[in-house]
DNA sequence: CTGAAAGCGCTTACAG
DNA sequence: CTGAAAGCGCTTACAG
């Protein structure tokens, strides 16, 4: 009874398997999975069809301790506290199985233990590695490379500017933002700033501030929230209050901060927006459309973006050794929704105490 | 150039490598590795203190082409819409990753794909599945079982009754709701029910009405929202102008529907909420604590169902050929915000209309 | 176009 | 306690 349970799965059939029931060679049979394998034609049609019908799929461990190919995509991901990531995850997940491949998640609750998951995730020998973290130590990335899985950085570009990448414009995203404002009458900018070791953030905020400047602003100033979450949002909102001058616009690093922001600045200082001053974030999250938030973002074009690292994963896929790229794709739209309103040029700034 | 590119990676080392390197037989090695194994523990420990040195660790298909074993396990989702989900299914993925398994993925877009995902999903032969979708065929289900996968259904019971489970009592969750909202003075009810398949949108129910009735109230009126998802939840929220008589409470099936239903009524009919009716979510997502939302509703025991879920995980590596069990743990409690309020006894139901 | 053989990196009876 | 050998399920030169 301990010893031999019954064992009601139907076990896995394999090449021999087939290759006996159909008459053949194993090797034959291997080869009709292999489009460029030479295979007569009606050998191969045989085999594919009786194998559908057996339900025999080549085992992924033989094949890749062959091959040195796993067809597996190691995905990083760290806090998905912001909604811009399990889209991705599932869409990018979802396209990526439709074209053979699967995904293995590497998390860590703590930011420290990242390294660890990547090396469990790397023992597995990830044909390549799509970061969708925020973070991931310089080291970390060169492990994946060592083992012989590039990365590609989704939505925002390595530490080191090394490896793939694939983003939208966010400089070019920045500037609209200011231009929005500039040209709806606002005068006295702020950014929000996210967590400042992350492109992304960066490439927004030089975007933003430099078009302010260029277009004869002061300079905007500058709130560190320091993550990109609504709690870090919250947080900066709450710091309005130290920031000298009125304020009527400001830019956040993110959709989720802006939310994060708005209320904070509502509840805390008991602001309006946009009656007290604008905001606009960055990503346009389904969240943003809701009428509990109905903000004003920018759109990111994500369809582009999954698209394009879907790709990227087949070249890669097929041949790791590729050199590194970044993708730029043009950011999206600026949505207008109501967290922003025009400022008369004449009407005096309205509280001159934020 | 094009026949050999240089290769910059580190080859990995093998066994053999690690033996040579020690003088000792690759069973030797190989032993060392197995707690279980019968090793001297000085050869053991300079075994290990080496393979750490050089960076070693057993390649894991060749591993599982004998044993069986893959250290893997499955993981299906559907729509992540339900900011449930995401956390649950990164810490989750933590837990398990801490525990020497590796999580790997199904997703589709569309529901009609998730078999084919699983099928992916199964050539990788997962030690088990957790379901963490609304929706997994039976014959989905099947497919994992006969292919050596037991499935633990996360946070909803299988179809058929049959696998693994682990949710919270759903069904003392909706009497704790109900005994809420008529113990504050709350005479006419209604549920707003998600997806009619989900035997957690059955259980909650099923307590909330029968409780109702127990204490002497009309059998409270359903409103199908459909799907456990925002949309659903406002459109359900629309619906409100077509229930007859005077509503006072409503329970939705989860937060998120709670969500969108306060707002389709808000924004589509005019109600404010808790002045004309008050409001009970189930989950007690994070969003449910925003200033925005500030949702009242039964918290899910998160942690203690995450933790079974592990534990039952780890098991079932070790041994598949478990008895499927559910695992029911009680509800968390009610946590009560802003989206409630006592109704007098005395004082006349306020909307008529609604 | 097909088949027999070697080998990928491991584990595990089987001897010793 | 250790080692030599077989074998997991595949692919792929190598002959034919």
């Amino acid at each position: 009874m301990a010893t031999k349970q019954k064992d009601t799965r139907t076990a896995r059939v394999t090449v021999k398997d087939l290759a006996r029931d159909l008459g053949m060679s194993v090797s034959t049979v291997s080869r009709a999975f292999y489009p460029d394998a030479i295979v007569a034609e009606k050998t191969r049609d045989a085999v594919l069809k009786r194998a559908a019908e057996l339900g025999y799929r080549p085992n992924p461990f033989a094949q890749s301790l062959i091959t040195k190919k796993t067809q597996i995509v190691g995905m990083v991901v760290s806090d998905l506290t912001n909604p811009f990531y399990p889209e991705v995850m599932t869409h990018l997940t979802a396209k990526l199985q439709e074209a053979g491949m699967n995904v293995m998640l590497a998390a860590a609750n703590e930011p420290e233990k990242t390294d660890e998951a990547v090396d469990l995730l790397l023992s597995y020998q990830p044909d390549l590695v799509i970061v969708l973290a925020v973070t991931l130590s310089s080291h970390a990335q060169e492990k994946c490379e060592n083992a012989g899985a590039p990365c590609i950085f989704f939505n925002r570009l390595s530490a080191n500017g090394l490896g793939f990448g694939v983003s939208c414009d966010n400089e070019e995203g920045g500037r609209r933002v200011a231009d929005f404002l500039i040209d709806s009458g606002h005068k006295n900018l702020v950014y929000v700033s996210a967590f400042p070791g992350a492109s992304t953030n960066v490439e927004r905020q030089n975007g933003f501030c430099r078009r302010a400047v260029e277009r004869g602003l002061e300079a905007p100033q500058i709130i560190e929230a320091g993550y990109f979450t609504y709690e870090a949002g919250y947080s900066a909102g709450l710091k309005m209050a130290d920031i000298p001058g009125p304020i009527d616009g400001v830019f956040c690093a993110n959709d989720i901060v802006a939310i994060g922001f708005i209320e904070g600045v509502q509840e805390g200082l008991g602001l309006s927006v946009p009656e007290d001053l604008s905001v606009v974030g960055f990503d346009n999250i389904t969240m943003a459309g809701w009428p509990s938030h109905r903000l004003t973002t920018i759109a990111q074009p994500l369809e582009e973006m999954m698209q394009a690292t879907v790709e990227l994963s087949r070249e890669l896929a097929r041949e790791r050794s590729l050199a590194p790229r970044i993708n730029r794709l043009a950011p999206g739209e600026l949505v207008q929704r109501k967290t922003t309103m025009p400022r008369s040029p004449a009407k005096e700034t309205p509280h001159a105490e934020c």
